[in-house]
DNA sequence: GACCACGATATCCGTGGTGTATCGGGAAAG
DNA sequence: CTTTCCCGATACACCACGGATATCGTGGTC
């Protein structure tokens, strides 16, 4: 009473498909009688006489038919087990969950993203916008593999993540068409002090608060909105001055005016983070694409592969 | 260097699902170190490493995760293998193809089809109405599994074939309904030898041919049709007296009238055939529904497979 | 009636899967 | 920091099972 193995369904195949012990025991490499006794063991197993020997040939029954059927899709799973395996392994399948604000969407991304697309076409890529503090907090709750956010995440858990900087910004104001401000080439932080201000909903406590030291004021009235299409949405309607990064000047709305903030400010910079322990192929995949395509992140990400090879194997 | 075998599914499948080698190895009946060498030989043979092994438990790598995928679909495509062989060995699955002319499909068949239906709701049922001769070629073509026509197959090929009566007939004619005939009980021969005639194509040949051994020169003019209902059809459009099977009446159509033919003429028996060396378990199922269900055919039957066990494993 | 082809059976051999015993390493507890 | 414990890997012996060779039984053919 021993199971059933894909050797007897190897076996039974080879069998249906030459008719022939004789000659189905050589293509399988092996004697007849061995071939002889394996079927009529896996026989024995099903329970079930599967094949009729005959002296015109060896044909399938009913119940052969009905097996082979199956030991064929069996057999045809089992191949592709191995070759699933090596592709998963080799991060040409499977998923990368990317969390990203939108400003990086407007650089970037697109290139990489699109690169990456193409060059592991069956990996399913799932992009979702989202804010800096929600990037950080999915990427360690482990609903993200790669997190794109400004300024990179702080605080527990940061240690086991890696970040790279990906892009630098700095300060730039964006105001409707019919503003005052349109056609300046720049504003300056005393201006922009006396106007009403639209900014990202958590700027005002993060990257915004050494600018306004002096006087903090004109961030406590100001309007606030969870992206930068927003904020550039906001200051078309004379919602007032939006504040964001200067890669904001990539959104194409022909009824907004960007003017660089004097003196010039830099925000924090773009930051793309995954965990130092993450084994995913895909993810190495991407890092690889990362590395190739973008010239200073990719020394960034030599230096720690070189220093720390555990990482992840790129 | 050794195939992958089921076994090494089974083992691969039983770790993912405790995650623990021990557990795994308890659960499959085999100590943990073959568990352990087993995986590495599937790891060995696939060429990737499938299993993280950490202090907190074993998990799948990406590869690993690809791989089970496989592996379940291949280990539940065996199991479905002897399910379906046993399935097929016991009849109810497969399928049976029957050939049957229209008289017989009037009564014997729709109540033995209908129970086979039922009691092999699986079975893939393929049912043709052909004239007597197609049938009879059909089956020994290898194209039908079941023939049911009016005298048996004769001729070669006949010897290999078992068949059984399952249904008598006398003639009857079949008149429109404003014929003159109408109404009245029978009609002799003599009174239809001045009729124009409507008979079935090749029964003038056949079992027509002694009814008329006086004159034959009515079967010479008749119309001919190649079944029973186009026989009626015909007569009710006052093409002329159709004559056919007593089974005949059961087609219930209000603008036709049936006469009895005096004197009382037999008509060769409908009779149902197979292969005598078919070991189909489908048929064996659809003869054991006949034999249930028809008392003096199924006495027939029991005779035949007393006498010659051989036929078929009912 | 003898030969032939083919599958089944018998017997021996070797591989490899399994069990017992043990090692090694990492994490948690003291 | 040391000890302990847990768990997977390794070492080794055993034997069951798959495979090879030799032979038999049988049905078909010339």
């Amino acid at each position: 009473m021993v199971a059933v193995e894909a050797r007897h369904l190897r076996y039974a195949v080879a069998l249906a498909e030459h008719g022939h012990f004789g000659r189905a025991a050589a293509s399988l490499g092996i004697a007849q009688p061995p071939l002889s006794t394996q079927i009529a063991a896996l026989e024995r197993e099903v329970g079930e006489r599967l094949f009729d020997r005959t002296s015109r040939g060896v044909f399938p029954t009913a119940a052969g038919e009905a097996f082979l059927v199956r030991a064929r899709a069996a057999l045809a799973e089992m191949h592709r087990a191995r070759i699933d395996a090596a592709r998963a392994a080799r991060g040409e399948t499977g998923r990368l969950r990317i969390g990203v604000v939108a400003s990086a969407l407007l650089d970037p991304l697109p290139t990489v993203l699109g690169r990456f697309r193409r060059s592991r076409p069956e990996v399913r890529l799932i992009v979702q916008e989202m804010t800096t503090p929600e990037v950080a907090a999915g990427l360690l709750d482990g609903e993200l593999d790669v997190a794109v956010g400004r300024g990179g995440p702080r605080g527990a858990g940061a240690e086991d993540l890696v970040t790279v900087p990906i892009g630098a910004d700095h300060l730039v104001a964006v105001v409707s068409a019919a503003h005052p401000f349109a056609g300046q080439p720049g504003v300056t932080v005393e201006q922009l002090a006396a106007e009403p201000l639209v900014v990202e909903t958590d700027a005002a406590e993060s990257y915004l608060r050494p600018l306004f030291a002096d006087d903090p004021a004109p961030l406590g009235a100001a309007a606030t909105a969870r992206d930068i299409h927003t904020i550039a949405g906001l200051a078309a309607c004379c919602a007032g001055v939006g504040l964001g990064p200067s890669r904001m000047r990539l959104i194409a709305r022909p009824d907004v005016w960007f003017c660089d903030v004097a003196p010039r400010y830099r925000l924090p910079d773009l930051q793309m983070s995954f965990r130092a322990a993450d084994p995913s192929p895909v993810l190495a995949a991407f890092l690889d694409v990362v590395r190739r395509n973008c010239a200073r992140v990719g020394s960034r990400l030599d230096d720690l592969l070189a220093r720390h090879p555990a990482i992840t194997q790129v």
